[in-house]
DNA sequence: TCCTAAATATGATTTTTATCATGTTTTTTA
DNA sequence: TAAAAAACATGATAAAAATCATATTTAGGA
């Protein structure tokens, strides 16, 4: 379904939510520990988080990541596609040219309208939005 | 969510269903043509299908690839397993050890419907049901 | 101002997946 | 019984994804 990176980015991300409270900030290696992905590894692909407004940083001592409310805000599916390109959703599963209404592909009836709800919820809910309901104790991280 | 080599597969396979009737066989070359994938590609898979006993084959000249009546019985599922494992449809989205319902994962209940719709679509239905299908156009196969 | 701790940039290595190539065996047919 | 046409077996190469490594830049604090 997801690329590795991608796993990894949304749990990176998911932990910082709910680590980091207002401006404290996080080190790349104790969220590598916590989600048990190599330090180098989670490292580049924090950068990449960055580099695409998803997340936040600071240099130097008494640096780290860490989320602004801005970030909070970021629906889900921008890490995803960060990552995996655009196409992950819109892509035919057997390979026709593009998922096609009009000229289907033997499993595009069976599992579309899933797939368009959970396309719609990455799109609607934010990174806050998954992080509360970790909070709340209704979903789990890995580890 | 597949990888290409179950993608062929399984339009290889669709290929064969629609087109071999009886004991008429196809060579690895048309389907190669058909469904654009390069002929050392699909014999590759075209054989380990044979192996596992989704499809036949005959040697020498007359030969080919056919289905007999067993073949088509045989539900969409294995055809996928045989290529990207059992794991595929088992474990979670975001790297919990196993998809758990009493302990999801954050994605868990946006993604489940989707893979189960899947799984379901794939398990219970066999390679001659999508071939009818096609046949009587209600879906299409790629290219 | 200098040392240190952090992210950042960049690229190398390894592993997996996808693709290509080639010789061997089987079977039909002349 | 020889030639040809097909699948079969095996392995080589290429491309992509995952992982690891290292030097550079930035900022805080002594
Ligand atoms: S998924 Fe194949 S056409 Fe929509
Ligand atoms: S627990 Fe993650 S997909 Fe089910």
């Amino acid at each position: 379904m997801f690329s590795n990176s991608a796993k990894y980015a949304i749990n990176a991300v998911l932990y910082l939510a709910i680590h980091s409270k207002g401006s404290e900030k996080i080190l790349a290696r104790d969220i590598s520990g916590s989600i048990s992905v190599p330090k180098a590894y989670i490292a580049k692909l924090l950068q990449e988080l960055v580099r695409h407004d998803i997340i936040s940083s600071e240099r130097g001592p008494k640096g780290g990541f860490y989320l602004t409310e801005a970030n909070r805000k970021v629906p889900m599916i921008q890490i995803v596609e960060m990552i995996d390109g655009e196409e992950l959703f819109k892509s035919c599963v057997l390979g026709l040219a593009h998922c096609n209404e009009a000229k289907p592909c033997p499993l595009h009836e069976k599992i579309s309208p899933y797939r368009w709800s959970l396309l719609t919820a990455l799109e609607y809910n934010t990174i806050q939005d998954y992080a509360d309901e970790i909070s709340k104790n209704k979903s789990y991280l890995p580890q």
